[in-house]
DNA sequence: CGGTCTCTTGACGGAGTTCAAAGCTAGTGG
DNA sequence: CCACTAGCTTTGAACTCCGTCAAGAGACCG
């Protein structure tokens, strides 16, 4: 139950045993089942919880009610909207399940707790957000710098895994174009 | 010199006189002229400074050699290639001057004087990165949803001191458009 | 003054959208 | 185990937004 969070938090900070320890009795074991919306518009978001087993996405919705995908979370990743979390302001963002999950979930309150009762964490958590950022950064220079064939090869590239779990047409919310254009795009791929 | 960051500080944490001191005897105080490369791709970013007069921004450059600006930064703003300084990683951005400029300088060597003698500065520099994050995520979420007039009404909006700052086509590259597009979105616009 | 940089304007082309219809697939209930 | 439905993907035609190229007009600086 906690061998995937234990090889990850080893990743980022030299933890003792005590402190991991400390992870286990704090950090909530759920599950959760396929189509379950964990967060909405406007609510504060009060979990950062850790994927332990499924698929989880983060999107907006547009004034014309069209999604934009933010991030396609799987097994070894981080849930949450960071901001609204720990500022406690109100989210733009929805979060829903994609699959039936198993995951660790962390609350305002046991996460404080965490943190100050084994500070190691506070690094890995920063990183976290760090590359976090850095990684999104990245992603906006590719969505206005390269066309829709280019974004789908390097989705596919850098997530090998999330084509073959989720529909289509959240991919196409993700990468920034219709779903009727990612089909076009992949049948003009495929036929090179 | 020292009165706008401490102004910006206090917004973020509760420093001591003491931390305060330490602030103002750590950091350096730099003038930089116009049009000064302070990092490019490929290096490491061994600054996080402080702007006290003038503007900076950082952009990518992509193959065509096409520049993405993905931060105009003014008075009171924080500019670094956060990942990169912080973990040593070799850059994928430029930052340069656009103005002459005033700023206060961390060297990651201060920084960590800073944040090891007065810890509140952690906290300051978490919830910067936080709300960052959170900021280009709302960004890329309009890069993708909205259309070229209203990403340029609702930059202006956002920063109405930029437009008369910087040339004009470095903010198409900031929007994610052609210069020759920006020009005539505000034809159309200003005909209204 | 002359050169460079910036902004504007127009014609044309191409990437991506929208709408609509049809084919697929998976899940559900009988 | 089959039949049905609902959601997903594919395909095509018409259209729109935005890019590219090229030319000209200012504006600024040495």
């Amino acid at each position: 139950m906690f061998a995937l969070i234990d090889l990850h938090v080893q990743k980022y900070t030299h933890p003792s045993q005590q402190d991991l320890d400390l992870l286990h009795a704090l950090i909530e074991h759920k599950k959760i089942s396929k189509k379950t919306l964990l967060l909405s518009e406007g609510e504060i978001c009060r979990f950062e919880l850790f994927i332990n087993k499924g698929c989880i996405r983060n999107y907006y919705i547009d004034e014309k009610g069209e999604e934009v995908t933010l991030q396609f979370a799987t097994e070894g990743w981080w849930v949450s909207d960071i901001a609204s979390f720990n500022e406690r302001t109100h989210s733009r963002m929805f979060i829903e399940t994609l699959e039936d999950c198993e995951v660790l979930w962390l609350t305002p309150d046991t996460k404080e707790k965490l943190l100050h009762q084994a500070p190691c964490f506070e690094r890995m958590f920063r990183i976290l957000v760090q590359r976090n950022l850095s990684r999104i950064q990245e992603r906006l220079f590719r969505t206005i710098a390269t066309t829709a064939a280019e974004k789908y090869l390097d989705f596919i590239e850098r997530y090998p895994e999330i084509p073959q779990r989720v529909a289509q047409h959240y991919i196409a919310s993700y990468l920034g174009f219709s779903p009727e254009f990612l089909s076009k795009v992949r049948t003009r791929l495929s036929k090179k």
